[in-house]
DNA sequence: GATGAATGAGACTTCATTCAT
DNA sequence: CATGAATGAAGTCTCATTCAT
């Protein structure tokens, strides 16, 4: 692995786990074993570090979003596709999603305003689907607005709390989280409250892989 | 305003807003309107101060939750109030709970164990609703644990994105997620669907008093 | 001597002898006799301490050329008096001079302009007895501005080789400068040229007085 | 132009612009144009690339001095010929020379020496100008070792000052010089006040010739 | 010739904290 | 109560330089 890879891998796992104000420059060369000088080879200054992660990282969670959507063909099955899709990425790739949720207020007014239209570019595929939904009646919600941040808020927390180490298997986490999603937005067949398993979707396991494919990481 | 009060208020809604280790001891004696060695004598260092506002603002919240929990005579309908409750709490409390959920990690062990302790009494009492509501068969999820981490992650996410400058009302928000968690839960009488209006608790407007009631602040 | 006096001084010497650029912060505190830390109570930054020497330098050249001025009744005296105070002035506080003179270029534009200010301000009245001389026939020369900056360096040039411990007396330097000034610029009374003694001015001794007279110094 | 001739001339410019210790070595290999490493095969450090300059610098001049003197006769002469001389090298061959007079500071002692050396060699040509004339009765000044003194910060002035886009003839400024040395050592003949005019000197422009003549660069 | 990667030392500045007054 | 002065440790970042390729 590169001395670059290792700084990325790192630099996620403190800003995850310490925060970005709490993480030192000294702990950053340290985890990617390289001196305080040679990590400036591969940044312009911390900052512009968590920028390019944060970029990085939501470039990605676009990417696989706009995956699932063209895997799913109406309302209901794409937002529970987006669900199981997001609790993986934020499941599996934990400590890089951590970080673009907490980390936005550390960045400076500039890159902050381009950080936050990639983010708005991701939960505005969410609350499309809620929309259209409620437009052709195929669900049911009090308030699309609150209800999309509601769900959101609800999904990033398996960021936060699952860990690959506990007893919990993400797979089974997924399904709870669609299932939890279609029951608040009132998704039916005639009085029946839909569940995953009665989707049209890819199984579990091509979510769980989306999420773990290989990226090819831009050079430094 | 005495100043300990002025310290208080302007102490958490910086830590809230550039977080705590980006709130620097000069910030602190600024926002309250002292010299900075004035600021030493109402704290014995920062963390001492983060501690204190965290077991105030826990210590409430759980107060809060019992007095709740007095009123409501079912799982579904506790559950149900401590929702409405949680969003009132933390719309109206904004500062303190964000500074809650996110600065657990800059306390060093020993004060984030009393911290953490104060947490888990909140919300073990989350999930005893959710535990007598399984086992008394009048509601149904998928998984208590996951499903009261969910439930709690979207209840609190209010304090991330809800202002009070904004449009939407706090009391509508209360009830949409009110609504939105009976759902998810699968409270139901006979084949309806229940909401927080067909529940024997008192008004909304009771919790929204309970929210802003005055708290005596202790003394330093 | 209070650590802002010190710090004053050394700096001054550290500035005048190794340049702006390379005394480092440690240089200043280890010369003040302070720490590292303590050094910011004096200074906000190490330019800001480097304009405010600046300013006091030029602003106590200026107080003393005006008294000067006030002394002496016609151009050629006046010019006379300012090459004398200016040979003074440069040769008995070397190192501020010198650090005016050299350390311009360190500083951002906005401080430096406030700088060129005060010092355009100082060459102005040397102008003007230049531009008096020559318009009422008093004295010749080539051309106004030109002489006025070659005349500037050539008394300016006094901070930079002169030495209190050689063995070159100042007041009979300053005599010399006086002599040259008058020779460049044409003074005559009659076809014989011009000398100091000639003029009615204060004896030397009172230039020397008016160059170390002490200085209330503004506090930090 | 090689990139050697690149340095040469951009690491003179910032040198002059910004002082030797205020430009880094990114600075010259970036106004090279040429990598920061590569930069390393053309000099061996930052100070023996200073020294390298400054010596080519004071041997140009040297050299020009000696080619003035063989081309006057008397001592005054001779003065007024080094005077014109100076000008125009100061003024054409701007960096060089501020370099070579401010930068002095910046060397270790025995690169310093060897720069000092050659300094010295130059301004012996200037005091035994003044020693003779003032031997054989052509020229008056009141102290030989101080009026050398003044005389050169006078005409070294020029290169701080003049501006090849200033409004002001550098042929007319050379000229005034010579005319003020000429008053300031009391260059006459009989009771007339000498100027460069009354000379047996090459014209002005011959000087400008010297001035600007190309000189072959030393290899790296 | 040329360079990308690497580095120890040091740059300037701010940190949280203490203490005599 | 309140504070100005002081500080050791640590903050981020740049320095001139080397070396394998």
């Amino acid at each position: 692995m590169s001395s670059y890879q290792r700084l990325r891998s790192s630099a996620l796992e403190l800003f995850a786990t310490r925060g970005f104000q709490a993480t030192g420059i000294r702990d950053l060369a340290a985890g990617a074993g390289i001196s305080l000088a040679t990590l400036y080879h591969y940044m312009d200054s911390k900052e512009d570090l968590l920028v390019r992660l944060m970029r990085e990282s939501l470039g990605r969670l676009n990417a696989d979003a706009r995956t699932v959507l063209a895997e799913a063909a109406s309302p209901v099955e794409r937002l529970a596709g987006l669900t199981v899709m997001h609790v993986f990425a934020h499941g599996l790739r934990r400590t890089e999603t951590v970080v673009v949720d907490r980390e936005l207020r550390a960045l400076k007014e500039e890159s902050r305003q381009a950080v936050v239209a990639l983010r708005d570019e991701y939960e505005e595929m969410w609350g499309r689907q809620l929309a259209d939904g409620t437009a052709d009646g195929t669900l049911l919600v009090p308030d699309v607005r609150v209800t999309r941040l509601a769900l959101l808020a609800m999904c990033t927390g398996v960021a936060y709390w699952y860990s690959e180490k506990g007893e919990l298997d993400l797979d089974e986490v997924a399904v709870v989280h669609a299932d939890l999603v279609l029951a608040q937005v009132g998704a039916r067949r005639g009085s029946r409250q839909l569940r995953l398993e009665d989707l049209d979707l890819p199984p579990v396991a091509w979510f769980r892989e989306l999420a773990v494919r290989e990226e090819r990481q831009p050079a430094p």
